[in-house]
DNA sequence: GCCGTTTTCGGCCCGACTGTTTTCAGTCG
């Protein structure tokens, strides 16, 4: 067991710590639920709203499902002490080093299991030397063909090129790829085809990329598939199934199936796997086994067992086990099929239902193009209103706008406006700054100058690396000015390149919640900030939710979506958030408690 | 280890593909 803890753990710190235990318990060969109970109860825990520290302080861990006294108990261990003494008995028993052989493709934990017990490998050094020494051929069931795999796993993960791809990177590729297949075959081979997976889902991050193709020849499709330009290696292929890497490292893979299967098997093809595992065993209950290829009748139900049905929509699927249609952003088993059985599922934003952007910049400090060009942009977009927020004072890097420079764009903001109210334009440009908070937790501008302004979105760009208490005092002090209308991308993580800061969420949304203020989903693909569960969480706190790009040039405004698929992720509804309404009623939220 | 519309025991989602076999176990999603 490890001395005390210095800091608060995260609930991903505890589920990383259960699916490690599920890892080693798997390894040291126990049964396959006493291991799949942990890393079940592990995804539990990652999609959780609520901190588990204040379940676990409340006594209540063991009400979530698939939590029971075992999980709970190592749960509580690992918050007081960032260990438990099951890990730490596991790890007498299975070298710890293990846990990463798993990880090499291919290798799971009964062959690492095996090369561990019969050639005493216990490193990913170890793994390498052994393949290149063809010693791992000379175990019964290993071949020359595993060994080659093995290399070829092990430089990858050497590499790194197993990591999570950001959404705004992935989706591109996924559409690009379609077009390509679809240029690259006569207009009637594919009858349809979409990309699933967690990219429909609108994951911040995807893992590899799952297109699913309707067509009459599933060998033609699959052949000019492996041949994309985009392809740098065919993992995989089969009569159904085909699975490539692409050029920068994202695999891809491509199903083809028949129109009476594509119901079920855009369904299972979207996930996550949590939701259709939960949707299987509804399926069960009601007497029917759940595969992409239908429904078949196992004997226990009305419907004599054998019997098939198929479905050619989701919608048809999902109607014929009693649910609504469920949106794919929803489907991570947070509940949602719950509410679809009692048709009781949200009414989710959309992208059109957003009116104005309510952060954004322009040449004035780190922007690329005019003040005017950028609200032409919003214009262009449908918007009704824009918030031109340049960057403060108190921003090294950017030089940043003060009170003389804001005074300036006021003239320039009601010049523009005059003139769309004489060219009869319906839109508003409304003037702002995106408020550096100092280190201290001051604000780079005086009340008096804040007072000025339409909006007043407040943001940490420095000092990231703060401890938890300093970080989260500085942002409830920003938060508390009564001029302070957003607080902006929240823990100004970028995805893959920076971690969040340490903040405590929770505090931070209460405080929120308490003084009336916006919280921003920042929209651009590599902040994501909030993110789904906080974002979540935020409105069940009583915060309003403003959804904005942070533009710097004109097509940064195509983000949108990316913020909406957050919002959506997170349940929310038009009402949840504030620039879905027209101006006047916007501002009129702005009025803080 | 967890759980209950078969509730305190006896189950626990389903199928494609690969590699090594010769009927299947392991891995993956």
């Amino acid at each position: 067991m490890n001395a005390k803890p210095t800091h608060t753990f995260t609930n991903h710190d505890v589920a990383e710590h259960l699916r490690l235990i599920a890892t080693l318990k798997e390894i040291k060969g126990e049964g396959r639920f006493h291991w799949l109970a942990f890393r079940n109860a592990a995804d539990v825990i990652d999609n959780l709203p609520e901190d588990v520290n204040d379940i676990a302080a409340a006594g209540t861990l063991t009400d979530l499902p698939g939590v029971g006294k075992g999980v709970a108990e190592v749960i509580e261990q690992f918050l007081a002490t960032g260990d438990s003494e099951l890990a730490g008995k596991l790890r007498s028993q299975v070298p710890v080093t293990l846990v990463e052989l798993t990880e090499v493709p291919g290798l799971g934990a009964k062959k690492v299991a095996r090369l561990w017990r019969e050639l005493g490998i216990t490193t990913l050094a170890e793994l390498k030397a052994a393949a290149e020494a063809h010693r791992i051929r000379e175990l019964k069931g290993f071949g020359a063909k595993t060994e080659e795999n093995i290399l070829k796993g092990v430089a990858l993960l050497e590499q790194r090129r197993h990591a999570r791809t950001p959404l705004g990177v992935a989706r591109p590729q996924a559409l690009g790829l379609i077009q390509a297949l679809r240029e690259a075959l006569p207009a009637d081979a594919i009858t349809a085809i979409e990309p699933a997976g967690s990219l429909r889902r609108w994951k911040e991050t995807v893992g590899d990329l799952d297109i699913l193709a309707i067509t009459p020849d599933p060998a033609q499709v699959m052949a000019a598939f492996q041949q994309l330009p985009q392809v740098e290696e065919v993992l995989l292929g089969g009569e159904t199934k085909t699975r490539v890497r692409l050029h920068g490292g994202l695999e891809c893979d491509l199903r083809v199936v028949e129109p009476r299967h594509w119901g079920t098997a855009l369904q299972y093809f979207t996930g996550s796997k949590a939701h259709n595992i939960e949707l299987r065993e509804l399926a069960l209950k009601q007497g029917w086994s759940l595969s992409e290829y239908g429904l078949k009748a196992t004997g226990k139900g009305d419907a004599p067992a054998g019997e098939e049905r198929f479905f050619e929509t989701e919608e048809a699927l999902y109607a014929f086990l009693g649910l609504d249609w469920i949106p794919p952003e929803m489907r991570e088993n947070r509940g949602e099929i719950a509410l679809a059985q009692t048709h009781a599922l949200p009414h989710l934003l959309t992208r059109d239902d957003i009116l104005g952007e309510l952060h954004g910049h322009s040449d004035w400090s780190d922007g690329r193009v005019s003040i005017e060009a950028m609200a032409e942009a919003a214009i262009a977009r449908g918007y009704r209103y824009w918030l031109l927020s340049d960057h403060s004072v108190g921003l090294g890097v950017t030089g940043g706008v003060d009170g003389e420079k804001l005074a300036e764009q006021r003239k320039i903001v009601d010049a523009l406006n005059a003139q769309w109210a004489r060219e009869g334009v319906d839109f508003r440009l409304l003037l702002g700054v995106e408020l550096e908070i100092l280190a201290d937790g001051s604000l780079a501008l005086p009340d008096d100058v804040l007072a000025r302004l339409d909006v007043v979105v407040a943001s940490i760009h420095s000092s990231l690396r703060q401890d938890r208490e300093t970080i989260t005092e500085r942002c409830l002090k920003a938060i508390r000015n009564p001029h302070v209308d957003i607080l902006g991308h929240p823990t100004s993580r970028l995805l893959g390149k920076r971690p969040p800061t340490e903040i405590d969420m929770e505090r931070v949304l209460q405080a929120c919640a308490e003084t009336g203020t916006v919280v921003e989903i920042n929209a651009h693909p590599w902040r994501l900030d909030l993110n789904d569960v906080h974002a979540r969480r935020a409105v069940d706190l009583g915060c309003k939710i403003a959804i904005s790009t942070d533009a710097h040039r004109l097509t940064d405004m195509d983000y949108l979506i990316y913020g909406v698929g957050v919002a959506r992720r997170a349940w929310l509804t038009p009402d949840d958030v504030i620039n879905t309404r027209p101006v006047d009623a916007m501002l009129a939220l702005l009025k803080k408690n």
